[in-house]
DNA sequence: AATAGACGGTTACCAATGCAACAAAAATTA
DNA sequence: TAATTTTTGTTGCATTGGTAACCGTCTATT
């Protein structure tokens, strides 16, 4: 019977690698240790575009509309998200950060931007194939 | 304000990127549409190496314990994997694939290969530098 | 303008999953 | 050998996440 090497099965890697990084990454949240995942993407793109509905966020960050919903609840509650009305389209809701979240962004980013930057190191002049492979990747993919 | 591109961030990227690859991973079950990544993954490992306890499957595929019990009790269900008490430690089961079980990892591993085989082929010459950076990466983990 | 369909967003429901507590059986220590 | 601790594996509980149904609003067709 024809076997596979499970350890060294691409999909697996993958998997398991995203699993490891995410869960480190969690160490940066700081003071704000009991952030989600999801609501720091959300955080993370209103950060980058100041002002967003949610199906906007949920494109940037490969998120779930439901799970989008959820994490800009959590984020409101914690007054560092505010909503308002779109006046084009009473739909949608524009999302952008209070002071407190922006100033939650600011306290998380450089951090973040360290932990990567950490890893790149630790991989040394393998971190710019691995950032081209990535691409390439991403590209494979999106294309079907 | 410092900003992020959450696009271009490692961890949220390589997170993606293994989601979408799991995703597209689940078309090569082919008959088996039911089966879910846990399940795969020990019946790859039992595949592999004809008899553990659950405990060396779930450090071999990186899957929590209960994760493991529920998976194994999934296919046990399914008539795919059978149980036996240790002699030398009655606490641990000894697990196998029956027949059937052979049958079914039979069937997905040349898909599973071919799979994979077609994700580096649209890599290309990138492929082996891929390689070369998962491999670093985990590493990296590894060690703390 | 009226109707039908599409769309943004929320929620009820159910499946999946991790944590903590547990049982049973070693292994260790006294 | 008795008592304590560790280990394997399962299960109850709470959390998380996706599917589908839904509400209100917008758009297109007539």
């Amino acid at each position: 019977m024809k076997k596979l090497a499970l350890e060294n099965f691409l999909p697996y890697r993958l998997n398991r690698i995203g699993a490891v990084v995410s869960q480190k990454f969690k160490s940066v949240y700081g003071a704000h240790h009991d952030l989600t995942i999801p609501e720091w993407r959300v955080l993370a793109t209103l950060g980058q575009f100041e002002e967003m509905g949610a199906k906007a966020i949920g494109q940037h960050s490969s998120m779930h509309k439901t799970k989008v919903s959820r994490a800009v609840r959590a984020l409101e509650e914690r007054r560092w998200l505010r909503r308002r009305e779109s006046d084009q389209d009473r739909r949608e809701e524009i999302l952008s950060l209070t002071t407190a979240g922006r100033r939650a962004y600011a306290d998380i980013v450089p951090r973040a931007v360290a932990f990567e930057k950490q890893i790149l190191l630790a991989l040394g002049s393998d971190a710019t194939k691995l950032l081209a492979s990535l691409d390439r990747l991403e590209r494979t993919f999106e294309e079907n």
